[in-house]
DNA sequence: GATGAATGAGCATTCATTCAT
DNA sequence: CATGAATGAATGCTCATTCAT
């Protein structure tokens, strides 16, 4: 008689299993130099298991890019949305960005630091679409709070590019192990940087 | 094992031939995926030339990516050390990063997007020796205007990844083509933001 | 960096396909001149079948090395333990070192003739265990055979290579083609001169 | 007023030079595997040097065989001419191999242990020749002490093959350093066996 | 679903040799 | 005589992918 323990189907095991060393290779040589290999032995899976799940190298990363990307704009926008103010959004964006990377360094590095172009590709219809809204809806955001009178009017690539510029640059060293600092330091600094850089200045 | 025919055009600029045609070919399709044969084609040498010259694929790398460096952080820091006062200093570190990108866009991309790990290691050596030479002098300057207390004091991390972050990402962006903008309101805009974030403000 | 085309017939002979191909390359041009492409015509399999099997060419050759050294060696100590006295013991030696090479022409050749410093150092660790269990049974024997008075005491070194040296000599000019004499005269005429020159002469 | 010095023509060094260092490669790494440029670091000459020198790989690697040979041939015929008799000129033999071996360790190396086809066919023409005389005169010393009744009738090729044989294969362990043995030693008892192995025996 | 042998185009690199200076 | 840049065929090996079991 066997035991009522329930067998998990082993499928979505594998599956997990071959994303997870995939990410750990990609990120830790780089995605052009990992070799299906690399991935095999980090999962133990089969060449055939994986080819059977994914059907490509670049699928299986443009699988963990989607899933990364999904996971990071889906917090933003919420941390965004539910911000009372313009200056508590700013802020918010430096914390959250900071604070995402630090609890998903391996995703991070994935996401920001490697882009091979023939992933962001074989991802380019859902990118195109989850790009699309993200921006739409900090770009809502945004107009909001320039209309308010509450943040200087800025070309928009700037607005991004202020922003988050500080926080990404500063995610790459801090991923590549370059530097050692206390997240929470940066991001209060970080957003008070930001903040400080956009906000309306009434005097002079 | 027989050799070859004919001894090609002995051109004192083979090096430099071989350096241009193998940076264009890792910013544009990128150094892992760049073949030796990419680089014959685009400089007309031959294999043995090209490892007669440098050794191996790491090492033209190598030499771009040092030559690039070098290149930027000597501007850099005579840009930063000819400033007048702590404002056009800082101004000018957004000014120079982004017309430094502007007018060697192949060594920025190289540079700035791609950083191949083997390569880095390869350079390792003097890699090294110039990062501690200009981090120390950018560090001198910025010590003696925050004593002088024109800028607020912040962990020196902050303050490089503050006014280089924002340059830094939209020079990505820009240097991908995703990112339409004119350099000079940038340079105008971000050079503003990074002092509005780094002066020291007296009232509130 | 497409893939292949159809799968070839799987055959279970396909190692020793590519052994023996090898063996003949080895042993007609040299070790070090055979290619991994000589191979390949050799034994109708691809290079990824080779490189699946093997991983090296080193280790073609090590896996050949080792496999003919321990036939070699088995039989001779199987000759030499079920000999009845030493005079038989030290002329069954001749015999069987001439009739394996006879019988095994192209392994004697590999054995005998090359000694790839590469592949000796790729099955050194194998090779070492097999020769320290050879040499101390032969020397076992021999110790035997000395204490009973019918062998002259000499250095255990020389023993091996007053019976076994002739042999060699003669194999390597036979194996070359340098040399045509009949093996079975070169057998017991060797076995003879061996004999004459070990036993314990009792008069002057 | 330059000193009196007479300076030596440089060419002769120069090929010395070469032959010296390709000598120590081909013995170290084995010919196949040894480059020119291994050649060149180990001499101090320059590519063109060597071609214009030698003019091939091969024909280095032909006239150091040759002219190793030709040593020891040389002297090994002196010193069974000399012999007053068949034993002297027997235990002679092994003498002398020994000791021409132990005193040219490098190239008994490259005559005995490397073989390589390529070179032994690049001096094939001289090689012939060498060797014809010197197997004749062997032959004739032979002979005459077998007609003189004082070493038994044997086929030619196991004459040669009796006497050096035990000297070669000790000679390879011993090159090898596979073998610490003391020459002396082994010259005395190597004779002495081929003595008893060759010797016309009067009773049973 | 899983497995792993088989495939072969493709790649970085080596190396003997030539020849202009 | 010497030098070393240039040549390019050849080589060992990698790796994404397929497919019979």
């Amino acid at each position: 008689m066997k035991p009522a323990t329930i067998t998990a189907p082993r499928s979505p095991d594998r599956r997990r299993a071959i994303l997870e060393a995939a990410l750990q290779c990609f990120v830790r040589r780089g995605y052009a130099v990992t070799t299906i290999d690399d991935v095999l032995r980090g999962s133990g899976a089969s060449v055939g298991s994986v080819y059977h799940h994914f059907g490509s190298k670049e699928r299986i990363a443009a699988e963990l890019y989607v899933e990364a990307l999904r996971d990071y704009q889906h917090g933003f926008l919420a941390a965004l949305e539910q911000a009372r103010d313009a200056e508590s959004g700013v802020r918010g964006m430096s914390v959250y960005h900071l604070g995402w990377v630090r609890d998903h360094a391996d995703q991070a590095r994935f996401l920001f630091q490697e882009r091979p172009p023939e992933v962001e590709q074989a991802a380019a219809a859902e990118l195109r679409e989850m790009n699309r809204h993200f921006f739409r809806r900090v770009q809502d955001w945004l107009d909001v709070q320039v209309e308010a009178g509450a943040i200087r009017p800025l070309p928009r690539e700037l607005f991004h590019v202020i922003v988050i510029g500080p926080c990404q640059e500063l995610s790459r060293h801090w991923l590549a192990g370059r530097m050692r600092i206390d997240i929470k330091l940066a991001q209060r600094e970080l957003g008070e940087a930001a903040w400080a850089a956009l906000r309306r200045r009434s005097g002079p």
